[in-house]
DNA sequence: TTTAAAACAGACCGGTTGTCCTGTTTTGTC
DNA sequence: GACAAAACAGGACAACCGGTCTGTTTTAAA
């Protein structure tokens, strides 16, 4: 895939950052594939055109390399797809809407699921290291905190009132979270369209200040 | 943890099923905590006190091993928290709400959260193995079935009107997934708290039939 | 009791894994 | 150019994994 610098022995180039961005690369992709256990360092040094020696002076074990995935690569997923769309929004609502659609389109033309990146680690190292675990929950974090962010900003603008800041970040985190998961084991993203049509057509209206109002002609 | 008939040389007594049966304890177990990849069949025989052999002969490969996890145990502990709930319940809204604050209580009182054991796996498994994903969807799908039929019978009562079933069901098990990946993450329960609450006290009533009726006095 | 199949015991093996180690080359600095 | 540190090469290795194999014991049917 990338053009690693094969030449012929006698002269070498030193490339620490770009080898070590080359090792990201194949890391990151495999991880999301394949998981962390089934992704062995041979087939990583292999895929990346990378030797041993090489490998271990930029990442002494596999447990480092992971935790460098996951702090750089998987956090910057997350603000790529998620945080950055939610600020540029014209709301939170609009956002988290406007996600599940980009994401629902893209897999679909893409053919197949691989899921959410920071989810599919989450699941397997979680309980495995309490670093990746601490390092997978600051993700989610920002994450979280960027949408409720999001919702106080639209409650100051008067686009927003009643709504629970905190609680709807939890639910738009946990949705997409499920719905990924789901589309990665049926291998079809239209679950996302049901969850995001589901969330926003909006249930019975069953809010104690609500119910008084909305009553339905029947 | 189970009595295993360790009696001196000489004298054993076959009991095919109980093996089988302890070896599916200690495998759900470890698949649950440790993940697949990272349980060792040498564990698993040890921790259920099994021997090669015996193992090898009720399970031939790992695969099947955890391929038996899957359609007895998961699919089991899926119908037990979930499916009957829901059948049980008043309505289909009130069984998701149930549900939620049972294992969320449950998990608050454990003290630790080891995660939903069909989306633990279903990360780890649904891209290395058709016969898998196959086993692990199809059981996402009785999941999303049980909770739309629910939804039916609410409406034939007059309980409920203008919900998709479908997307509801979707919605409720995405949710639920999701924050349980959360809840894993941070070893936190109080995710699944403010899901089920978002969930219930609803958003802005942006449904077109709705709307017309349920203004916001602003 | 005979007998065949099922149930189990336990050693064995080839392959893989992650890590370490020793050496060589490149690179920047004085 | 001397020199030390960083960057890289590549082999070695011990531990482990999953699967297989042969042999023994139990069990139930005949």
């Amino acid at each position: 895939m990338t053009a690693r610098p094969k030449v012929r022995p006698g002269k070498r180039t030193n490339d620490p950052e770009g080898l070590r961005k080359r090792v990201l690369d194949v890391a990151e992709a495999s991880f999301q594939a394949r998981g962390y256990h089934a992704s062995s360092l041979g087939d990583l040094m292999a895929a990346a055109g990378v030797t041993g020696g090489a490998l271990h002076h930029h990442f002494p074990t596999k447990k480092a390399l992971a935790l460098a995935v996951i702090e750089e690569r998987v956090a910057a997923a997350v603000e790529e797809t998620w945080i950055a769309p939610v600020r540029a929004a014209g709301s939170a609502r609009e956002a988290v809407r406007g996600v599940f659609e980009a994401v629902a389109t893209e897999l679909e033309q893409q053919g197949f699921v691989r899921g959410c990146p920071l989810n599919n680690l989450a699941h397997e190292l979680s309980l495995a290291d309490p670093d990746f675990r601490t390092a997978l929950a600051s993700i989610f974090s920002v994450w979280r905190q960027a949408i409720a962010d999001k919702i106080r900003d639209d409650q100051q603008a008067g686009r927003e009132q009643g709504t629970d800041p905190q609680r709807f970040a939890a639910l738009s985190v946990a949705t997409y979270s499920g719905a990924m998961s789901m589309a990665k084991t049926t291998q079809d993203a239209g679950v996302l369209r049901d969850c995001v049509r589901a969330l926003d057509e909006r249930g019975p209206c069953n809010t104690a200040a609500v119910r008084q109002v909305c009553h339905s002609p029947d």
